[in-house]
DNA sequence: CGAGCCGCTGCAGGAAATGCAGCGGTCAGG
DNA sequence: CCTGACCGCTGCATTTCCTGCAGCGGCTCG
């Protein structure tokens, strides 16, 4: 695409925050860089860029400018992939930003889709609830997966799934034996938690606010795999949402138990994408596939 | 705004309906535009344009494409004056399509509004209900004010005015007695109507509908202009609605009486945008504007 | 059946974008 | 205090790309 190349020029400037940095990026000179950086102001006729002595910054001319820009190359992207699929062929490219609990859902699905419409590729981003929706914003993901997301105004939810806390061990840990769990009986143990970014531990600790209990974890960690190794090496007590739990178990000898929803309130998935935005059709037909797949297996609405 | 030359030819291409043609209107060689053609049609690996033996026409893909094209150039021009706006100035051209009876109101409004801002600059065009709505669609206008527009797909109404149908003729006309006239009264005399493509005429042939009475006028116009001139100079009837009859009444010695609402229901006059498009800074102040004045002098919801 | 359009192409001249080398400025760390 | 690193920016030579001219073949209409 010839005719946008000046527009993402500007965008990889603005998120390079450097226009040298960005060249490299871009593989060209400083020069001609900076040289269209130039003339796009003469045209506009206002500085799009405040000079530091570090780089460049977009100013408030700027921001306005950003924002229409990264509109323009996703609308693009959309046309191209509605022109695509015009031509019968299927094809384009998905990003999405995920909460780490939903790493191991994915790849099922993306092989799924990609089983059918071998021409789309795909990108997969871990981000806590809070990037995954500024990556919405920035356009660098076209759909995000979100456990209990913070703030929803750009985020134009598509699909929430109820997920309930589960605490996972050994089976041969004495809980094992049980059918559900309290938290209660868990803190008899030692426990392993995620960190206060996860939603996961988010609802405990609001569940607990009010009691005299605390949350007293032997080890913290921001990656589930880690907690669940742990939890088995250790034969400790850790937790996570069974979405985040592989079919066959995340790990051999570990088993899960729901935590009794009168001690834990249930959380939501958020599936969604950026407010006021149309996909690119790859994009919608993969979350649609998510979507059915989603509201099969879970509580949906 | 060099980088989207290409879309402003695409644009010019597909409204002359031939390359040389618009190659002309946009002061170049056929050659260039052609070239230009079909480097795009390269890039998206489909062609946009099917060639007949007279020009050219936007196939399927073509009209995605142009759609992406058109909100783009619009858009553009929202960013630009948005940055103008920021800069202080407020720079912008506003284009307007209007029914013909909304004439003689808006000159007082553009006066206003330039005065504050001389750097606006306006296009009014006259466009009948069905027509004014297209403009919208196709972006040859940013707002459209319509009485009694005949669909509303596309159009996002801003406001709404209600209207009486009025009688208009000489002040030594008999009924000029009257605070209101009867329908069945003006009919008693020779009358002068606007053709069934204006909404004044519409709003009578409806309420005539049921009964056996039937509008026989002694002369007919597409021009309110016109009607008015023959209403005084042949002592007969016209009707109009009141925001077409300037403050001091349209012409000397003429004077116009509300027709009873019994008679014939009131219509409505709609100022609206395209459905889902972001005015630029200008336009959308200006429908601002006019919306309150509008609201200060008649019945509006 | 020829006149008039049409889209398209080879070629040459010209305009615009690019790359190289280098300038002046700011900042961090020794 | 100074030196090296990094920054944005500019003069100049080169290359690349775009444009315009002339002309081709195809089609339609009178």
């Amino acid at each position: 695409m010839r005719h946008m190349t000046t527009l993402l020029y500007i965008d990889a400037v603005a998120r390079a925050g450097s226009i040298r940095k960005a060249a490299e990026t871009l593989s060209i000179t400083s020069t001609a860089l900076n040289r269209r950086l130039l003339a796009i102001e003469e045209d506009l006729g206002v500085p799009i860029f405040e000079r530091l002595p570090r780089g460049v910054r977009l100013n408030s001319a700027g921001e306005l400018l950003i924002h229409h820009i990264r509109n323009q190359i996703s609308d693009m992207d959309r046309v191209r992939s509605q022109i695509a699929d015009l031509a019968g062929e299927r094809r384009g490219h998905i990003t999405i930003a995920c909460s780490q609990a939903l790493l191991p859902y994915l790849p099922r699905q993306i092989a799924a889709y990609r089983r059918e419409h071998p021409g789309v590729t795909f990108a997969v981003f871990r981000r806590d609830r809070e990037a995954a929706e500024q990556a919405l914003v920035d356009h660098t993901a076209d759909l995000a997966l979100v456990f209990e997301p913070i703030r929803l105004a750009e985020f134009q939810t598509l699909l929430t799934v109820r997920q309930h806390v589960h605490a996972m061990f050994s089976r041969h840990h004495p809980l094992a034996a049980r059918e559900t769990v309290r938290l209660r009986e868990c803190l008899d143990y030692p426990i392993a938690l995620p960190t206060r970014a996860y939603g996961v531990r988010h609802l405990m600790e609001v569940a607990l606010a009010d009691s005299a209990i605390s949350l007293n974890p032997v080890v913290e960690s921001d990656s589930f795999e880690f907690l669940g190794h742990q939890a088995i090496a250790e034969g400790i007590v850790s937790f996570q949402i069974p979405i985040g739990l592989p079919p066959g178990g995340m790990l051999p000898d570990m088993v899960s138990r729901q935590l009794d929803p009168r001690d834990v309130p249930s959380g939501l998935i958020y599936m969604g994408q950026l407010r006021g935005r149309i996909l690119p059709v790859a994009a919608a037909k993969f979350a649609e596939m998510v979507q059915k797949d989603l509201e099969a297996q879970y509580d949906c609405n």
